[in-house]
DNA sequence: AAACACCCTGAAGCTACTTTAGGGTCAAGC
DNA sequence: GCTTGACCCTAAAGTAGCTTCAGGGTGTTT
């Protein structure tokens, strides 16, 4: 299987799946010698289905090299990905938590401008100018679930 | 007031700060003569509270820069600035949703293995390896509200 | 005069990719 | 046999919003 159709089978991008490799989260393919194109099997597209999964779920490519690695010593014991799962529906909690909170703090700002006039006279820029509440931490500082500004592309 | 203290005051650190300046959010400071350190008054203070305040709410820099300039256009409407706070709440709720759906399902995950054995029987592992729900787009495809691994350090 | 806190610059690092630039391969159609 | 278009390759730079590093000057105190 050749890397396009590859893609197309996991529903990644080329190019991510070459950024995987050299990322060493993904084998190094076989090279076909006539060519030099990368040549997949069935292992390639299990082991890219369960990083799909992962990435779905939010993991960062630690997490999901902690689990791949627990994936191939069947004997050892899964309290460590137990773990880390628990670990990170925390983090997602929290951040859930962070956004709520945003989301509030906002709302309540956008009510302090209803009828569009003059920016002068804008109850939003005044309270942004004069904040009434403290100044509390950016929203996105402690979770390694993010906060607002990073993730804009597609993944196909 | 130099920059150590200006950070003090805003909560910001000295790398920011000067970062700021270089990417054209904060007006460049008048310097020392006799050392070539930044001096800083109210206005540039001001302004700081201003963009703090801007991205505890987490808007982007370019968000923030459409109020900066309106904010120096008194007589021109602010609707604009009504329409960016309401696109904003509506990343941040979309950030929630995702966040909720991705909880969901790591807590289904969660359950596939509730007593700790070896990685051979792992419900999780399993789980992952053979998805049974398709494979969705990953969580933080589609927002400009981060989905979960970028914000990583604090901002003091 | 040494120690230590503070200031400066420019460049690289961070995450997980995407985009760009420049070029080779292969099958089909004329 | 030659072009067209789909596909493959690499290396490097760009994305957001900083942080960290390397290397060096300034200023006050002891």
């Amino acid at each position: 299987m050749k890397i396009g159709e590859l893609a197309k089978q996991v529903g990644f991008t080329v190019e991510t799946i070459r950024y995987y490799e050299k990322e060493g989260v993904l084998h190094p393919a076989l090279r076909d010698p006539a060519n030099n194109y990368r040549r997949y099997d069935h292992s390639h597209l299990e082991r890219l289905i369960f990083i799909r999964r992962c990435r779905t779920l939010a993991m960062t490519h630690d997490e999901i090299q902690v689990l791949l690695q627990a994936r191939i010593q069947p004997d050892a014991s899964c309290e460590t990905i137990n773990e880390l799962i628990d670990e990170h529906i925390h983090h997602v909690q929290a951040r859930i938590a962070e956004l709520q909170i945003l989301e509030t703090q906002l709302i309540e700002l956008r009510g302090q401008c209803r009828a569009a006039h003059t920016t002068r006279d804008c109850g939003i820029l005044r309270e942004l100018d004069h904040p009434t509440d403290d100044l509390t931490e950016p929203a996105a500082a402690h979770s390694h679930v993010p906060g607002s500004q990073c993730g804009t592309g597609p993944h196909k």
